[in-house]
DNA sequence: TTCCTAATTTATAATGATTCTAAAGTAGAG
DNA sequence: CTCTACTTTAGAATCATTATAAATTAGGAA
């Protein structure tokens, strides 16, 4: 379980005990080659699939943000009833399949630089994020 | 009630009868020189202040879920508890100001051209939306 | 190792926006 | 004026998320 160990670590570095439920959903979110979306939900059914022992979603849910505090997670800005997230925390944007509610990244170089030129006295810009809907042709 | 006749209008000829309640709503969200943004409680809220006859909540939902389907209103990608609308239906951007919960206009002069090169296929892209997030200096 | 304390987990309740329901009211064509 | 389909409405239901408070656990100190 060399890898526990990496987790354990980036647990601790950022103060965050590694108790087994965190290291079961690091496991899960970052020990994997691309990175992906997800709902709570969908994240909760892929533990129970997964783990033999429960999570509850309490759990989930505090550990998830506590993640998302620590920068290891993005929050993806769409309106919808549940909240999106995503392990690519890079600076990139998305499409939104409307007809399967699906997000699909969109880099850098898929999309032109933006260059906002207004500006808010005294407010500073903390991100820009471009959300490109798509449906099915009819 | 001059102005009235126009919401008259402009509901029968999108198949919906006019209503006190929905002529109450149209004069609040289209009688003014500039457009805004609000929740579905900014609205709740302004219809009680100005209107002695009480709307019922659901009346309200269901105006604006119509209004949206006609195309009168936009629904902002935002991810908050609740569900932002635009009664500026141009192709614009938004400022998300995360102090105070608001959002401001960036119009298509304030913000390059952006070009999606990605294409899916079988997709048609619905819309392409911007959000700037910021913040206070701090 | 054993204790101790603060951090964490947990089940469950609470919250809050939104949607559903089904009964009462209304617009408007004939 | 009547009739019917469309609307409104209050209140219940839903569902994601957050709060609560008791039980458990991590990990440093003794």
């Amino acid at each position: 379980m060399s890898n526990n160990t990496i987790f354990i670590e980036k647990l601790r570095s950022s103060g965050l005990r590694p108790t087994r439920q965190r290291i079961e959903i690091c496991k899960l979110l970052f020990d994997r080659k691309d990175t992906f979306h997800f709902t709570i939900n969908d994240l909760n059914n892929s533990l129970t699939r997964i783990t033999n022992e429960k999570i509850s979603l309490a759990t989930i849910y505090n550990t998830i943000h506590a993640f998302k505090e620590k920068g290891y997670l993005k929050e993806i800005s769409i309106n919808s009833n549940k909240t999106y997230f995503d392990t690519n925390i890079s600076n990139h944007h998305h499409f939104f399949d409307e007809d399967n509610k699906e997000l699909i990244d969109l880099n850098d170089k898929d999309v032109g630089k933006v260059k906002i030129k207004k500006i808010l006295p005294g407010k500073k810009i903390k991100s820009v994020e471009i959300l490109v809907k798509v449906a099915n042709n009819n």
